[in-house]
DNA sequence: TATTTTCGAAACGCTATCGTTTCGGAACGC
DNA sequence: GCGTTCCGAAACGATAGCGTTTCGAAAATA
């Protein structure tokens, strides 16, 4: 590895503003971000953004994959309560105002560049999915959930609910409609003949 | 009703710009719509948007207001029959470009703004899901579905899948979608003892 | 006909953001 | 110590949207 002559680049300066354009991204949105202000709340230059990045575009991609959510990996021994584990981590991230004005500030920007779609879905939305994922196949193998189970639609039945309660009715994000939804993929997806088990509440 | 004096507001000019606020937050979105180009597009002068409507805001949402989507109200005579109808037309409005730019515009614009997010509630979205609601509730009478069954959820339950396959994951928005979700909503609230009856499909 | 109001079009001054450039100083390799 | 590169800060000209105002013409009432 050779070593370019010169002041190398501050990873100081490369943090701050990663960290600020999701400060700001949660504040004013994708739409209303400005280089200058990420340059001024980071206290940089804005040449010493734009000889990073070459766009707000890539700066905000790069951004996203530094999100990094705790998110469980629960292992309880059932499908029903490793799912309402990470429903429940889900619940507080919409319950946030910073993470959930985050999201749908994504949102707009998904819908017009392909690249920051991209990251979200690897990123932190990608996560959650692949822990929710694991539990669904835990269950398919312990004979919980039959084995042609579609776990893709299963994983779409569970998050989707939340998201669009969350963006477009205004309903309550809560215990209930994750109860709900999960309780609905599980007696989907129940085996023939099997009876449910509701060990937290029926539904819906 | 007295008549003012002088020249009357032009009919035509107020709908054209109601038009073109739509037409152009399909194109751009709504945080890139400007009331110039609104003006520019509609033929007509700046002065006379703004005699009209004091701001952007206040424009939008009278243009949601206008926006009649063709939505069945269809009977079947099964709740899975009218559910599913219900969900192929909205799958329709997914699938056709201009619609689902619309609905990916707005979420940016509701998630700033609650009197916009109070018109596409009770707007479009609100007459598809009064739709759904009157399916669901004559399935209660009949017996096909528990009395006590969470409509709300139940509703959250087919939306939101298809909203969160669409602006996030970018998954298919399909029938194979739209089929798992009725399903799961009717196995879910399903009477007890009674066993499934899949005329057209089953899922997941 | 006289008066009033709206019409489309254009220009106004203002502010904001863009991406670039310049500046003196600081941090590195040689 | 020298050359190079990056640093934060500031200013640059350009573009764009804001909301308002002005203009002569058109459309209504009285």
């Amino acid at each position: 590895m050779t070593r370019a002559p010169g002041r190398p680049r501050s990873k100081e300066a490369h943090e701050a503003i990663l960290r600020t354009a999701i400060t700001l991204i949660r504040e004013v949105g994708y739409d209303a971000l400005t280089m200058d202000a990420i340059a001024a709340r980071a206290g940089v230059g804005k040449a010493t953004v734009y000889r990073r990045w070459k766009s707000r575009e890539a700066l905000v991609v790069e951004a996203i994959g530094g999100i990094v959510a705790a998110v469980p990996d629960p292992d309880t021994g059932s499908a029903e309560g490793d799912l309402m584990q990470l429903m429940r981590a889900t619940l507080a991230m919409y319950a946030d105002p910073a993470s959930a004005a985050l999201l749908s500030g994504l949102v707009a920007a998904m819908a017009r560049s392909e690249p920051i779609a991209q990251a979200v879905r690897t990123g932190f939305v990608g996560m959650r999915r692949a822990a929710m994922r694991r539990a669904l196949e835990r269950g398919i193998a312990r004979g919980e959930l039959r084995a042609e189970t579609d776990v893709e639609l299963a994983l779409d039945l569970m998050s989707g609910p939340l998201f669009w309660r969350f963006l477009v009715t205004g309903g309550p994000v809560d215990q209930a409609l994750a109860q709900g939804a999960v309780q609905a993929v599980l007696r989907a997806s129940a085996p023939d003949g099997s009876s449910p088990h509701p060990t937290e509440g029926r539904a819906p």
